[in-house]
Order: structure tokens, then C-alpha cells, then sequence
DNA sequence: GTCTATAAAGGGATAGAC
DNA sequence: GTCTATCCCTTTATAGAC
């Protein structure tokens, strides 16, 4: 008893921690539809009974699984903004699966979706802050957007043309374009 | 026999035809998975039995369903290039049903995946084909991007921010940006 | 040619044994 | 607390009647 080796409460955490990186693993991969219950649990290797044991039903596995902690950022300057994005690609080249798993089904699963358009909508927000003019708020969106593409070119369709470059080569060639949109324009 | 209202032929062409257009608009809206005969056929007001007769199985309907006709572009200067891809906005922002129910899908479903690598791929050699530069393969490749996060962004997550602008106030915006894509880089 | 009936499979969910 | 067994629904796909 002096040495309890794992108490039922942390045994019971560990296994929920071990199917839930597998689901994020699974459906990062497979999106929403296509991912099964059972294929997490073998994944896992549980009992597919376990699963819903522990989460009810495949959406909220889907829900805990994309669940993640989100950093605050403050506001700034346009060039701080432009270089704030430009650096989220060296994150974004290697996106936790908790994002990617999201990002595969958030163009064919309804809570997926709107997980997408709320992250979005906080990062237009954040971005717009930190830009001068009229269509600020515009302007974020399109930055935003450009990030949104590049991501889903790069990290879910694999494009060849993106993979083949390296990220320095990536922020380079891109950094023009966001400080096009981050000034104020002349249009 | 002088007025055959409708040859056998015909009907079927036309059947076949009702049959194509509720899928397209089906597979956009929800997706390969979520979308299921039974619904096409109910849409399209036959039998589900007619559809499976028709087209075999629902992977053969969804192939007929996303293909379409693609016209050929030539290539031309860096300032024609950026044009080019602004003004597809136009088109972008009421995209074909069957390139929706592509992109839809491009994410979870590999043939849709396939389908869109390659006319990304196509896109990104005819812009390249027009820029100058060493890194123009990298730099048509961010630009066809920029487009298909836009195309995301406005179409299938309809995000607000974009939403509420017009199709002017997004080319004059996104035009810098494009320019300073089309143009050999100083990075 | 079109539809009825049904086969066959897959997978989410549950009850209850251990 | 974990697993066995199974239910039951949905959906694709087929066989054969009309």
C-alpha cells in the first residue's frame, strides 16, 4: 500500500488520454464520417465499449478531441501583425492534431464548421486591430484567408509546389502580400 | 409517328440529366458522405433503384457529378496573370455545382482530393508559366492558394467578414497583394 | 424500363455479465 | 471498471416482379 503503483482515478485518466490521442490522430485524417468509433478504440487499443463508456457518443469524442487551449495575443502594429502570421508558419507547417482534425472537417461536419468560423473570426478580429484604414476589417479577413489557404494547401491537401518549398522560402515570398494588405491602401 | 413527343432516348438523357443536377447540388452542400441516394433520387424525384441503374454506385455518381468542362488558358504577363486570377473572383463567388461539390469534399474524400490537386496543379503551372523569376513556381503556387482560401473562406464557410463585402471592394483589396506576388521578388 | 422487396454490411449505441 | 454480446438503424446494392 506505501507504493500504490496507479490509482484507479489515473489509470482511468491515462486510458482517456490514450483514445482521445488517437482520436485526434483518426480523425485528423480521416474527417468526421469516416472515422469509427471502432477504429479509435483498436487505435487505442480498448474496447470499443470503453469509448463510449467514457465520451457517450462519437460527437463529443469529436468535440473533446478538437478542443484545444488557445493563446490570447495582443494587439500591435501592422508590421508586428504581418510578422505574428508569418511566424504562426512555423506552427502551421506542423499543426497539432487537434487543429488538423478540425480543419479536415470543417467543410462537411456542422459543428466542425462553426469551431472553423469562430477561430476565424477571433483571428480577423485580432489582426484588424492591429491595421490602420477604412477596410481594416476587410483587409484582416483577406490575411486571415491567405493563412487559411495556405494551410489547407499545404498541411491537408499536400500540394507538391507547397511541400517542395521550405518554410524560409514560404514566409519569404509571402511576406510582400500581407504587407500589401497590412498597409492601408491605395485602391 | 410524325411526332414522337419523346424518343425513349430522350427521356432517359433528360432523366439522367434531373438525376446529375440534384446530386451536384447535394454533394456541394453536404458533402460525399452525408449525401446518400436515397436523397438524390427523393431530390430528383425518381427511384433510387433508377439512380444505382444509371450510374452504378455512388462513387460513379459523384465522378459524373464533379466532372466538368475546364477551359484552357494561355499564358501571358505577370499584370495579365494577377487580372486573370481577380477576375475569376466574379466567378468564384457563385462557383459552378460541380466545382462546389468538389471542393466540398476535397478534404475527406480522396477522389475529390485527387480532383482538386491536380486542377490546383494545373492552375499553378499557368500562372507560373506567366511570372518571371526564379522562385515563380513557389509564388503562382501561394497565389493559386490565396485563391482557393478565399474560395473557402466566401463559399463554403461563408464567413461573415467576407460575406459583407462586395466583389469590387475584394479585388481592389486582394489586387496589391497579388502584385506582390506576380512580381520578382526583393526578398 | 421502372419499382418492390430484400439482401448484406457497417457502425453507433446499450444491457448486462464478469 | 472493463468487456461480451447484441440490438437496431441506416444505407448501399441487387434480384426479380410488373
Amino acid at each position: 500500500m506505501t507504493e500504490p503503483a496507479l490509482t484507479r482515478a489515473e489509470r482511468r485518466r491515462r486510458t482517456e488520454r490514450r483514445i482521445l490521442d488517437a482520436a485526434r490522430e483518426l480523425f485528423a485524417e480521416r474527417g468526421f464520417e469516416r472515422t469509427t468509433i471502432r477504429a479509435v478504440a483498436g487505435a487505442a487499443e480498448v474496447d470499443p465499449a470503453l469509448v463510449m463508456q467514457y465520451f457517450g457518443n462519437k460527437q463529443r469524442l469529436f468535440g473533446e478531441a478538437v478542443r484545444m487551449a488557445r493563446p490570447a495575443e495582443p494587439a500591435t502594429g501592422p508590421d508586428e501583425a504581418v510578422e505574428h502570421l508569418l511566424g504562426t508558419l512555423g506552427v502551421k507547417m506542423r499543426l497539432p492534431p487537434a487543429s488538423l482534425a478540425m480543419l479536415r472537417s470543417m467543410l462537411t461536419h456542422p459543428e466542425a464548421a462553426t469551431t472553423a468560423r469562430e477561430s476565424l473570426s477571433r483571428q480577423v478580429e485580432h489582426v484588424s486591430a492591429s491595421l490602420p484604414g477604412e477596410d481594416a476589417r476587410l483587409r484582416a479577413a483577406l490575411m486571415t484567408t491567405i493563412m487559411l489557404g495556405l494551410t489547407v494547401g499545404h498541411q491537408l491537401l499536400e500540394l507538391e509546389e507547397l511541400r517542395e518549398a521550405s518554410r524560409e522560402e514560404i514566409v519569404a515570398a509571402l511576406r510582400p502580400a500581407l504587407r500589401a494588405l497590412a498597409a492601408p491602401g491605395t485602391h
